[in-house]
This record gives structure tokens, C-alpha cells and sequence, in this order.
DNA sequence: CGAGTTTGACCAGCGC
DNA sequence: GCGCTGGTCAAACTCG
């Protein structure tokens, strides 16, 4: 009796293994929520666990986890409570069959319910009070759930930081070998030498850059942009081995400051310079959190629409641009250590170059997810190609021409001090397309071998195209037929990178809504040219690539 | 009144 | 050592 009346619930009760029964119609209505909040994080329990054993296995692959956690939002209670009263009003027919289309909303059963036996009332009572029961355990249960969603997360934006700490080890070892046989060969190095202070060669001359800003002016921009910590790296007075590693320390202890001064990283940071010998790990994390996404885009606004929250906390006027540089930090969350920097082109003062820095440590709204996972990945990519810095590809005389020639996605800059990625929004199609080369666009990506994957400049737009539209379905956002045909969708043979950016620019321009989908877009550019990356954020990829939002 | 912005001061790194 | 520069802090201010 009591399994018959909680229809909706039995349905929620599917989650959980003490409940046996299942109501197909009132799953489908919930997974048909459209107001479901979509938690990019994939629990690896939801298969593994031995309690989801027999929860519907049949409609594990309809069955997000984020729906689990979708179970207590408002709609969803409502409905809950509509079937609940519906099922109550039926309790005098006590059919248990085909309850959703029986006498739901009528009042008569109601009115007959009064006029029923003690003993239905009573047995009503009971089963309510039992239902209310079990809803608060549900409700226990599901807080639980969340908190694993939440632990989950946690765990995995640590482990991929681990990974990709212990691959720059693992990296430095070869390097350091490569270096010892080939020392007197090396080349300065300029491009995604993420290596912590305390390892990078600290003999290196200056590189050619100076301290003038990372957006190269006089010439136009490119569209990746990845700058080499080298110069910041380089120590001194490296009289000896010791002293050299000391002296990264107190580099180190300079990134720690820059790169977070958060109230917690200003505690690491004075702890550091208490107690000089920092770990490796320690410049190593240091050093990933320093890398950097700047995405240049044509826009009258004064910011461009990420959606996160952002508050200004300083202004400074920057040599040789005549416009103010702001600096924002995130306020979604305390100790948010995500920063970024809005800055107007001096050259071209309608581009508005964005740079953001660090990881969230906090869930994101949709909105915001596409662009912190964006970042995130740009950034990963970024420190994943210092573990493959060795190869040619990261040949600094190699890396421009093989990458500027497309002058499509990619920008080089030797002078940051810290690593950075630009994705260059603003070139014109014209000018690409007369930019464009006959040749095969090498995404020049670390750690991918030179041969292994390439993606000539007639596949690139179809890339960006696909991958924009891709993720506007997921995202939900409404991409403009404009857009999708100016993406080339429609006609990828035909189409060009430049189209497809031009696009997207103006589509950033009239619609700041859209970079969220833009910036996934590239995102899944950037994972699929880069094999290693891809594979470092494989786990992103499996949810419409954002759960890297979880790590930020 | 609280949250966000403005703005001058401060600090650290770097080059000369 | 000094000055320049980037980045941040924090008090004052503004706004809803």
C-alpha cells in the first residue's frame, strides 16, 4: 500500500537501494527538468558504487549525476508534492495502478475520503507521515550526494594538478639529462618553459624581450599567444648549486606573491620566506598557478561578459598604453584566487584584451563554466607543453614559423614574465585569409609530436565550427543562423579560420552571452589539436568539457 | 548600510 | 643605490 501511494517518491527512491520499485514516467519528468543545474562533474562512483548496483542500471546513460542533485530543487518538489496529493486522493479507490491519470484533480475523492472509515484516515496519516520520513531522509541523503559532488571535485582538480606536476618532474629529469649532453647547445629558450625556478637553468642570457607589455605592438597580433617564464626564472648571482636553488626560492617566493595574494597565499608566502627551503612542488604549483589566458576581442564594453563575478580592487595606468589597466578578482567565492586583468589595445583601443589568472575553487554557473574552462585548459595546455619543451616543436625559432603563418589562434611572445596564452579574437577575415598560407597549419602544441597530428588551415574553421556548434547545444545558447554559417558549417570545404573568428567576434560584440559558448569552442579546439591536453582534460571532455571548472 | 569602485600609497623585482 | 614598473592594499568615496 505504502509502496503504491508514493509514486513521485518511489521515483526518487530509485536512487537510493532500498527502494525497489521504479515509476518510469515521474523519472522522465524529472530528467526532462529544464531548469536542472548541470554540475560538470562526472562521480566515477555513480558506476563503481555498489549501491547504484541496482538503481536503474537500465537508465544509468539517461541518468547524469546531475540530475541526483536536481531532485530537491523547487520544480522538483513541486511535482513531488502534486503526485503525492493526487496519489493521497486516490487512496480510496486502492488500485495502485495508473495513478497518474486517476481523479488527480478532482475533489470528490476527497470529499469521499471524509466519509470513509477511521481506519482509512488512519492508515492515510500513517503512510504521510511515513513519506514525510522518508523525504527527509532523502534530503539527508542528497546533501550527502552533493557533498560527494563537492569532494569529487575537490579530488579530482588535485589529482590533475598532481599529474601534471609530477609529468614536469618527470620532465625535468629528461631535460636535465638532455641538458648535460647538449649543454652548450641549447638555444635560449622562449616558449613554455614552465619549469619551477628552482630547476630551470638559471645561466641563460637575457632573452631579446624586455619588460614591454606581452601583446607585441607594431605588429599584429597572433592569436596564441605563449610567453616563457625564463626571464623571471633566472637567478642572479648563481654562484653555486645551493645558492642557485636558494635563489629560486626567493623567486619562488616572488611568484607566490604575485600570483595569489590572497590572504592564503600570502600565508604560503610568508611561510616561505620563513622557511626558505621550499619545496619543489611548492614553485611547481606555483609556477602552474602563474600561467595565464588572455583572450583579445573586439568589444565597446568595458568587459567583456565571462559570467562570473568580478570586483576591481585596482587601477594602474601602463607604460606605453594610454589606457588604464584594472585589475578584477573573483567574488563567487571567498579566496577565490582567479584574477584578471582588462586592459584597452593601445593600438587599436576597441580590442579589449582580458587576462585571467589562476584557478576557481569553487562551483561556476553555467554562464561562466565555458570561459574558466577555457582558461583552465588553455593553462593546462600550456603547462603540459613544458613537459615537452625538449622537442622541436618547442624550438623557439621554430615555434613562430610554424605558428605565425597561420596567424590564426596563436600569438608568441617572449617578453611576458609569465606563461600566457592569447586567443586573439579580432583579426579580420581579409587579413587572415591573406595570412594564410598554402602550407599545413602545424598546431605547434607542446608535448604533440610534430607529425602526429597537424590540421591544415582549411580544417581548422571546420574545427572551430564544429566545436562551436557542439557546444552551443550543450550550453543551451541559441547560436544565430549568422553565426552557424559563418562558421562554416554549412559549408566546410569552403570555409576559412577567419570567418569563423570574424563571426565569433561579432557574435561576442552583439551578444556577451556568447563568449560562454566561444570560449568552450576553443577550448575544444585546443583539446583536440593538442593530443595531451585532450587527454589531461579527457574527464572535462566526457561532460561538455567544463568540468575543468571544478579545479579553478 | 553594505557592496563595489576609486585612488594614492606601498612593496618587490628589475635594469642601469 | 636609485628609479621605474607592475601589482596589490586599503582608506575614502559612491551607489543602490
Amino acid at each position: 500500500m505504502g509502496k503504491r501511494c508514493g509514486l513521485a517518491l518511489h521515483s526518487l527512491s530509485n536512487l537510493f537501494p532500498d527502494n525497489t520499485s521504479s515509476s518510469s514516467s515521474s523519472s522522465t519528468r524529472l530528467n526532462q527538468n529544464p531548469n536542472m543545474f548541470h554540475f560538470p562533474v562526472s562521480l566515477p562512483c555513480s558506476r563503481d558504487d555498489p549501491h547504484d548496483s541496482g538503481i536503474g542500471t537500465s537508465s544509468d546513460e539517461n541518468r547524469l549525476p546531475v540530475d541526483e542533485l536536481d531532485f530537491f530543487s523547487a520544480a522538483t518538489v513541486n511535482v513531488k508534492k502534486e503526485n503525492f496529493h493526487a496519489d493521497c486522493a486516490r487512496l480510496d479507490v486502492n488500485t495502485g495502478l495508473n495513478l497518474l491519470t486517476a481523479n488527480a484533480g478532482s475533489d470528490q475523492s476527497t470529499v469521499d475520503d471524509g466519509v470513509s472509515s477511521d481506519v482509512d484516515d488512519k492508515r492515510v496519516k500513517n503512510e504521510v507521515a511515513q513519506l514525510q520520513v522518508e523525504l527527509k531522509r532523502m534530503n539527508a541523503e542528497n546533501q550527502k550526494l552533493k557533498d560527494m559532488v563537492n569532494d569529487v571535485s575537490n579530488n579530482y582538480s588535485a589529482l590533475q594538478m598532481h599529474l601534471v606536476n609530477l609529468m614536469q618532474q618527470h620532465q625535468r629529469h629528461e631535460i636535465n639529462e638532455v641538458k648535460e649532453q647538449e649543454a652548450s647547445l641549447i638555444v635560449p629558450r622562449q616558449f613554455m618553459d614552465l619549469r619551477p625556478s628552482g630547476i630551470a637553468e638559471t645561466d641563460h642570457e637575457p632573452s631579446h624581450s624586455s619588460s614591454e607589455e606581452r601583446t607585441p605592438s607594431g605588429s599584429p597580433p597572433n592569436n596564441v599567444q605563449v610567453t616563457s617564464p625564463k626571464d623571471y626564472l633566472k637567478t642572479k648571482n648563481p654562484v653555486s648549486q645551493l645558492d642557485q636553488e636558494s635563489s629560486s626560492f626567493r623567486d619562488g617566493k616572488r611568484i607566490g606573491r604575485e600570483e595569489s595574494p590572497e590572504s592564503e597565499n600570502l600565508g604560503r608566502n610568508k611561510l616561505q620566506k620563513m622557511n626558505p627551503s621550499k619545496p619543489i612542488d611548492q614553485a611547481t604549483e606555483a609556477t602552474m598557478r602563474k600561467a595565464r589566458v588572455s583572450v583579445r576581442a573586439r568589444s565597446e564594453a568595458p568587459m567583456i561578459s565571462d559570467g562570473c563575478q568580478w570586483r576591481k580592487y585596482g587601477q594602474k595606468m601602463a607604460k606605453g598604453n594610454p589606457c588604464p589597466r584594472a585589475y578584477y578578482r573573483c567574488t563567487m567565492a571567498v579566496g577565490c584566487p582567479v584574477r584578471k586583468q582588462v586592459q584597452r589595445c593601445a593600438e587599436d583601443r576597441t580590442i579589449l584584451i582580458t587576462t585571467y589568472e589562476g584557478n576557481h575553487n569553487h562551483p561556476l554557473p553555467p554562464a561562466a563554466m565555458a570561459m574558466a574552462s577555457t582558461t583552465a585548459s588553455a593553462a593546462t595546455m600550456l603547462l603540459s607543453g613544458s613537459m615537452h619543451s625538449g622537442d622541436g616543436m618547442m624550438n623557439p625559432n621554430l615555434f613562430p614559423r610554424t605558428m605565425l603563418p597561420c596567424s590564426s589562434m596563436a600569438t608568441i611572445s617572449a617578453s611576458a614574465p609569465f606563461p600566457t596564452v592569447t586567443l586573439d579574437l579580432t583579426h579580420s577575415p581579409n587579413a587572415l585569409q591573406f595570412q594564410r598560407p598554402n602550407t599545413q597549419f602545424h598546431v605547434p602544441f607542446p608535448g604533440q609530436p610534430q607529425n602526429s597530428t597537424s590540421t591544415s588551415a582549411t580544417q581548422f574553421p571546420q574545427v572551430f565550427g564544429q566545436a562551436l556548434y557542439n557546444q552551443s547545444k550543450f550550453s543551451g545558447l541559441q547560436l544565430s543562423q549568422d553565426i552557424v554559417s559563418s562558421s562554416q558549417l554549412q559549408q566546410p570545404q569552403q570555409s576559412t579560420l577567419a570567418d569563423t573568428v570574424s563571426a565569433a567576434t561579432a557574435a561576442i560584440a552583439n551578444d556577451p552571452s556568447f563568449t560562454a559558448a566561444l570560449a568552450a569552442a576553443i577550448t575544444s579546439i585546443i583539446r583536440g589539436a593538442h593530443p595531451n591536453s585532450s587527454s589531461n582534460t579527457s574527464n572535462n571532455n566526457n561532460n561538455n568539457g567544463n568540468t575543468t571548472n571544478s579545479r579553478q
